[in-house]
DNA sequence: TTAAATAGCGAACACTGTTCTTGACAAACA
DNA sequence: TGTTTGTCAAGAACAGTGTTCGCTATTTAA
């Protein structure tokens, strides 16, 4: 075998009989299906559909549907915007930057719960990642407190998206708690009873609220990780 | 039609007199699948294969498969160990509980991402929600505060627990994001690099770091909603 | 005794992700 | 110029899934 693969692996067709079929389209075509249909609409099937074409198609390009679904996620990172040095301050680029993740994950609809399961290890991901990096450190917050701190930030900011995706998409849902929580017994549980306003409270300001307590927490937090056994106790016996 | 057929009706049926088949059965049965084979391998099939009988007899207790995960929570969230009061302090209680809360969701597998898809609205879950009200309250937290503070909490740490869950029942899948933090290119993302180490660091502490971080925060947190335009925006549009 | 209500359950429907298999065809080699 | 080779497009099928439709059998109420 004298063979001399020096070359790259393109495209050997120049032009199949039929369509080009590469990843890219198949990601926007799923992300299209996604923001339509939601998550519970996706399929690997109607995605081959969409694109003219059988299922088995579809595994040249990806080895399973959660690859498919990383790919979604990271491409559809890339419209997150990444604000300017000239916005403002460190506090309000950051609070800006987690803003428009949000609106990202929430605007794709089950985008949000794609995110919760599939941990994207992409470009734009990772350039999320180094942004809010490097906006905690100009905040003066310490190194190893910022690595936490930023899988603290974007898992909130994820569940809160899911959390409200959901809310919108599915209001059914919604409904029966907003029952549970008013038609509450005052007797059993009198504080849930007199707070049940301020529990459903609150839409967008929401966010904004919650953001500003975890960078405030943040700030306030421990520089070296604490070493408490209350905490640790419950991995090994909860009831002890 | 006679009488004598009601005596001996063995062989007008397959199964005779079987077995009561209540709710409360079903849920057990179905927790127990859930603790062995995690959320992927928990199917209405498999909950009826192991009572013995089809799926079709189910949905005589349950509108959906919605429903059975709603009782399923619920019933699990009955392992919540309240604290009592003379455990310490009301940070300490609250710790205590938020880590027999995780505790549970990560010791049923798949529990926590069933929690994260379904709002319980059942006692335990109030009474969970009612205690932690409580002490906050008793931490002499705003009642406003306390109300968005509780669901801020609660959202945190199913979240956590989901990831945990994950991480721990399916290695494989964090296998490729170590190698893809460990991986980055020094140049591309300066600080991912520099901090690769502390960004995967941390076990069981790390839980307790975020819960401090956020109780923390809470204390700092405004009394009063603040209102921001640039958070709002990002809600009508991104870019803008 | 009779009528109504309900529980159990087989069968089927419309889906799902995934794999096996078979061809077609451009590129590399003889 | 063949001939081989590796890759990709697809059809078909497999093993699942949640859910619904009827039909029996049993229990309950009148």
């Amino acid at each position: 075998m004298t063979k001399q693969e020096i070359h790259q692996i393109v495209s050997r067709r120049s032009r199949p009989a039929k369509s080009p079929l590469g990843r890219d389209i198949i990601v926007t075509t799923a992300l299209d299906l996604l923001s339509r249909d939601g998550l519970s609409g996706l399929s690997l099937r109607k995605v081959a559909a969409a694109l003219d074409t059988g299922p088995a198609s579809l595994y040249v390009y990806f080895a399973n549907l959660g690859e498919l679904h990383a790919l979604m996620l990271d491409r559809a990172l890339s419209a997150v915007a990444l604000p300017a040095a000239s916005e403002g301050g460190w506090r309000k680029r950051l609070t800006s930057l987690l803003a428009s993740y949000l609106y990202v994950l929430y605007d794709g609809h089950g985008l949000a719960q794609l995110a919760l399961s599939t941990i994207p290890t992409g470009p734009n991901a990772l350039r999320l990642l180094e942004t809010l990096l490097e906006l905690l450190l100009e905040g003066g917050i310490d190194s190893a407190v910022a690595a936490w701190a930023v899988d603290l930030l974007i898992l909130h900011v994820t569940s809160v998206a899911a959390e409200q995706s959901v809310r919108r998409d599915q209001g059914y849902s919604i409904g029966p708690v907003i029952g549970a929580i008013n038609a509450v017994s005052e007797a059993d549980y009198p504080r849930i009873h007199s707070l049940r306003e301020e529990l459903l409270s609150g839409g967008e300001e929401r966010f904004g609220w919650g953001v500003d307590v975890l960078i405030n927490g943040i700030l306030h937090a421990p520089v070296l990780p604490i070493e408490t056994e209350d905490i640790a106790k419950p991995f090994v016996n909860p009831t002890e």
